[in-house]
RNA sequence: AUGGGUGUAGCGCAGCCUGGUCAGCGCACUAGACUUGGAAUCUAGUGGUCGCAGGUUCGAAUCCUGCCACCCAUACCA
C-alpha cells in the first residue's frame, strides 16, 4: 500500500490530488488557480500533442498561431458569446509599472482594455474576415496550440485551472453541409485519439441547448465516466453556423458572384485530458499510464548488494537495453549521458518513448515505488540470483503480476507485444467500467434514485428543455452530458414532460 | 458574495483558553554507520520575523483592533 495516496475508497479527491502529487505531474503555483505543469506531466502532454497533431494534419489542418490577448471590443461583436465568457475574463487594463512610496503601481491606462483570450473565436474572426475573399479562400483548415485564461472560483489540477493549455481548430467552409461534415469528423478524430492513444473510452453526442457552447449552433462532445461515477467531458467540436461569420464579416463572393456568409467551426481539447487520464486509469498505488502514451514504457531496475554482484548485474542490464532497444541506441544515449544515473535509451521508431536504466545508488524498494507511482507500464528487475540463471522478472503495472523470463527472450518486438496487450486490457477495463457504470431508466424517480445511489451515465428517454433541465439539476445535481449520436431509433416517453420523445440523452453528476 | 474554520520550518501539526526555559514535534532534507527481492534502523545535523500592520504590557505565537490569504458548505463553473 503506498503510504503517501490517500486510497479512492477513503477520499477519491484526495486521492486524486495524492497521485498528481506522487507521480510529480503538477504543483500549484504563487497564482491562485495556475498550476505549474512539472517535466512528468509536461511530457505526457507532448506525447497527446504529437498524438493529435498528426491526426489534424492528416486531415487536411495546419498550425498557426493567434496573439495572447483580444480587445474587448471583439469579444462584445457576439452577443451569446460574450454572455457565456465575460465573467470569466482576466483584463488588462494598463500598459506599465512605476515606482512609489507604496512600491510598484499601475500606470499608462489603455484606451481600450484587452482581455487574456478565454477562446479565440474572436480574433481568429476577425482575421479570417479579412484573409477570405473568394469561395477559392475555401475551406480555411487552422490550428493553434495555446494557453488560454478563464478566471474559475473553483480549481482542480487538470480538470480546472485558470490558465490551461489546449489546442483550439478554427474553419471556415462554404456551406452549411462542409461545416457540419467538419464539426463530426473532429469530433470522432477526438475520440479516435482518446480511445486508441489514452485507452479512456467515450460516449459522442450532442450538447442539449443550455449546455452548448456560447456563440454555437450546435456543440458535441466526447464524455467519460470517472472512476467515481462522475462524467467528464474530454473535448468539443462546435458548429458555429454563421454566427460567428455575421460577427465579423466573415465573407465571400461564391461561384454564384454573389456575397455569402462562411460558415464556421470549432474544435478543442485541453490538459483536461490528462485529468480524465488519470481517473480513468490509476489505482491506489498511483498513476497508470497506456503504455502506448507513457513517455517512459518500461524501467530496468537492477539489485545488487556487493561491488561484484553490481558489475554483473550491470552487464545483464546492459545486454538487456541492447536486445529492447537496439545498440545504435543504447551507445547514443552513453554518449549523451553525462553524469546522470538513469540512462534513458529511446525505444522504437517515433523517438518518443523511453526505457530507462536506473542507475541510481538507492535501494530497490525506493526504485520500485518510485516507478510504480509514475505508472511506467513494465519494469525488469535483474539481481544476482537472476543472472546466474540469465533470468529477469517483469512487472506489470496493471496486473501488478510477476513474470519470469529468459533475457533472451527480450526484443524490441516482444516489448511492443506487451505494449499493445497491456493497452487493450486497460481500454477494456476502462470500457467494462463505464458499461457497468450505465443504466437506463423509465421514469424521473428512477433516475433521482439512480444519481443519488450509483451516480454514472444514466441513459434515458427525455425533451431537452432549458427549464426542466434546470429544475432537474437543482433537485438531483445531475445534467444532461449528452445526446448521445448513437440513438436506438423509435419513440419514448419523455421521463420529466411525459410527452413522446424521439431521442434518449444521458445524464450524470460532471466535473 | 453569505455562514463556519484556519494561518507557527518544504509538508503535516502541537503550543494560544491561563502572556514569562516557548521556538517545539513528526515527515522530508544533509552527513556518517549499518543495510538492500515491496517504503529498515541508529547517530549527528540544516532549516522558522509564529500571515501582515498597529495596540496593551517590564515582557506577546499567546490578549485587543484592523487588514490580507487560504480552506469547507451554499452560489457560480459554456
Amino acid at each position: 500500500m503506498a503510504k503517501n495516496i490517500t486510497t479512492r475508497e477513503q477520499d477519491y479527491n484526495q486521492w486524486y490530488l495524492d497521485v498528481i502529487k506522487a507521480a510529480q505531474l503538477a504543483d500549484y503555483s504563487p497564482v491562485r488557480g495556475c498550476m505549474v505543469i512539472r517535466p512528468t506531466g509536461y511530457a505526457l502532454w507532448e506525447a497527446i500533442q504529437g498524438d493529435l497533431d498528426a491526426r489534424f494534419k492528416a486531415t487536411g489542418h495546419t498550425n498557426a498561431y493567434f496573439p495572447l490577448l483580444i480587445p474587448v471590443s471583439f469579444l462584445q461583436k457576439e452577443a451569446d458569446h460574450v454572455d457565456g465568457f465575460a465573467m470569466e475574463c482576466a483584463v488588462v487594463t494598463h500598459s506599465g509599472l512605476e515606482a512609489s512610496e507604496d512600491g510598484l503601481k499601475v500606470k499608462g491606462e489603455l484606451a481600450e482594455p484587452l482581455v487574456v483570450r478565454p477562446t479565440s473565436e474572436t480574433v481568429i474572426g476577425h482575421m479570417y474576415s479579412q484573409w477570405i475573399q473568394s469561395y477559392r479562400d475555401l475551406p480555411v483548415l487552422l490550428n493553434q496550440w495555446a494557453n488560454v485564461m478563464r478566471w474559475e472560483l473553483r480549481t482542480r489540477l487538470f480538470l480546472r485551472t485558470a490558465e490551461f493549455l489546449w489546442q483550439e481548430g478554427h474553419t471556415a467552409h462554404e456551406t452549411a453541409e462542409e461545416a457540419q461534415e467538419e464539426t463530426l469528423k473532429m469530433l470522432d478524430v477526438y475520440a479516435e485519439c482518446v480511445e486508441e492513444f489514452l485507452a479512456v473510452p467515450v460516449i459522442k453526442g450532442q450538447k442539449t441547448e443550455s449546455e452548448k457552447f456560447p456563440g454555437a449552433d450546435t456543440t458535441y462532445c466526447i464524455e467519460a465516466l470517472m472512476q467515481d461515477g462522475k462524467a467528464l467531458q474530454a473535448g468539443t467540436s462546435h458548429n458555429l453556423g454563421q454566427n460567428f461569420a455575421k460577427a465579423f464579416d466573415i465573407g465571400f463572393l461564391g461561384r454564384d458572384n454573389q456575397r455569402h456568409l462562411c460558415w464556421t467551426t470549432s474544435w478543442g481539447v485541453s490538459t483536461r485530458l490528462i485529468g480524465a487520464l488519470i481517473m480513468t486509469h490509476s489505482d491506489d498505488e498511483g498513476l497508470v499510464l497506456p503504455p502506448r502514451m507513457a513517455p517512459v514504457v518500461c524501467a530496468i531496475v537492477p539489485i545488487y548488494r556487493k561491488e561484484g554482484e553490481k558489475e554483473q548485474v550491470m552487464e545483464a542490464c546492459r545486454n538487456m537495453l541492447v536486445s529492447l532497444c537496439g545498440i545504435k541506441a543504447v551507445e547514443q544515449a552513453e554518449s549523451r549521458l553525462g553524469n546522470r544515473d538513469q540512462l534513458a535509451v529511446f525505444f522504437g521508431e517515433g523517438h518518443r518513448q523511453q526505457v530507462i536504466l536506473d542507475m541510481r545508488d538507492t535501494k530497490p524498494v525506493e526504485k520500485h515505488f518510485y516507478w510504480e507511482q509514475r505508472g511506467v507500464p513494465f519494469r525488469l528487475e535483474v539481481g544476482p540470483r537472476d543472472v546466474a540463471k540469465n533470468a529477469c522478472v517483469l512487472k506489470n503495472r496493471l496486473s501488478r503480476d510477476k513474470e519470469f523470463l529468459q533475457q533472451d527472450e527480450l526484443s524490441g518486438s516482444w516489448l511492443e507485444n506487451k505494449i499493445e496487450a497491456m493497452q487493450s486490457e486497460l481500454f477494456q477495463r476502462a470500457q467494462t467500467r463505464t458499461e457497468e457504470g450505465t443504466c437506463f431508466v423509465d421514469s424521473y424517480e428512477e433516475l433521482k434514485k439512480a444519481l443519488a445511489e450509483r451516480s454514472g451515465f444514466v441513459r434515458c428517454w427525455f425533451n431537452p428543455d432549458v427549464d426542466n433541465e434546470q429544475k432537474i439539476k437543482e433537485e438531483t445535481k445531475g445534467t444532461v452530458r449528452c445526446i448521445p449520436l448513437d440513438q436506438p431509433g423509435g419513440e419514448g416517453t419523455c421521463i420529466y414532460s411525459g410527452e413522446p420523445a424521439k431521442q434518449q440523452v444521458i445524464f450524470a453528476i460532471a466535473y
